[in-house]
DNA sequence: CGCTTTTGACCGGCGC
DNA sequence: GCGCCGGTCAAAAGCG
């Protein structure tokens, strides 16, 4: 049947270091050859999305029988001054709120994390990615009757976060957002992100 | 007992 | 200024 959906990578401009580059070479470990299956199926079942330079917001556009006015943001502007974690590498932990509004370091441009979404078709919410995630909240979404989830990666200093969330309109896919970058090698050798392509490969044979 | 999840409160940003 | 909204915190509950 279906299957995967497809994967959106794009960067924040922010900094020196590239976090596109290092985030794709991070997630291009075997995956080459099975994205372009995904993508395959991507363009021709789902939809498409466009990229929007000036605010960096990454929009999945319509549905297959939609109009483009259909559409739905997959992961919304990245927003420029909330929150404070690193744009990857090692910033370090500065958890809390008391940090909030640091995007703005004494005059420095705003540091925008770079963020993907990934969109699966899938039964269950959380695929297994390798990491270890912890559960900090869950709020329910405008116009969605599944609630989002929010997940930070146990890893001591890794302020990688995600959402996961399902769509309404289509309760078969599930959107998953990254944020950051993990600072630490994926924790088990089994079940790595090759074996999430795997597994969206059995759900989609079915 | 230590870690994770749940869940209401809280905070900052944004639009009106 | 106010209210809405998305994101996060943190205490309590749950679980192995």
């Amino acid at each position: 049947m279906d299957n995967l959906a497809a994967m959106f990578l794009y960067s924040s401009s922010s900094t020196s270091t590239s976090p596109a580059a290092a985030l794709s070479s991070q997630l291009s470990l075997n995956m080459t050859n099975h994205y372009s299956h995904a993508d395959h199926n991507y363009n021709n079942r789902y939809s498409s999305y466009t990229q929007s330079d000036d605010d960096h917001e990454l929009r999945l556009i319509g549905e297959n029988k939609k109009g483009p006015s259909d559409k739905v943001v997959v992961a919304d502007r990245i927003s420029p001054s909330t929150n404070s974690f690193s744009t990857g590498d090692g910033d370090d932990l500065n958890t809390s709120m008391a940090s909030t509004k640091l995007n703005v370091r004494k005059g420095e441009k705003k540091i925008r994390k770079p963020k993907f979404a990934f969109q699966t078709r899938s039964q269950v919410d959380i695929l297994d990615d390798g990491y270890r995630w912890r559960k900090y909240g869950q709020k329910a979404v405008k116009n969605n009757k599944f609630p989002r989830s929010y997940y930070r990666c146990t890893q001591q200093g890794c302020n990688v976060k995600k959402q996961v969330q399902r769509l309404s309109k289509d309760e078969g896919v599930v959107v998953t957002t990254y944020e950051g970058m993990h600072t630490h090698p994926i924790e088990k050798s089994t079940d790595n992100f090759e074996h999430i392509l795997t597994q969206m490969q059995i759900y989609s044979s079915c």
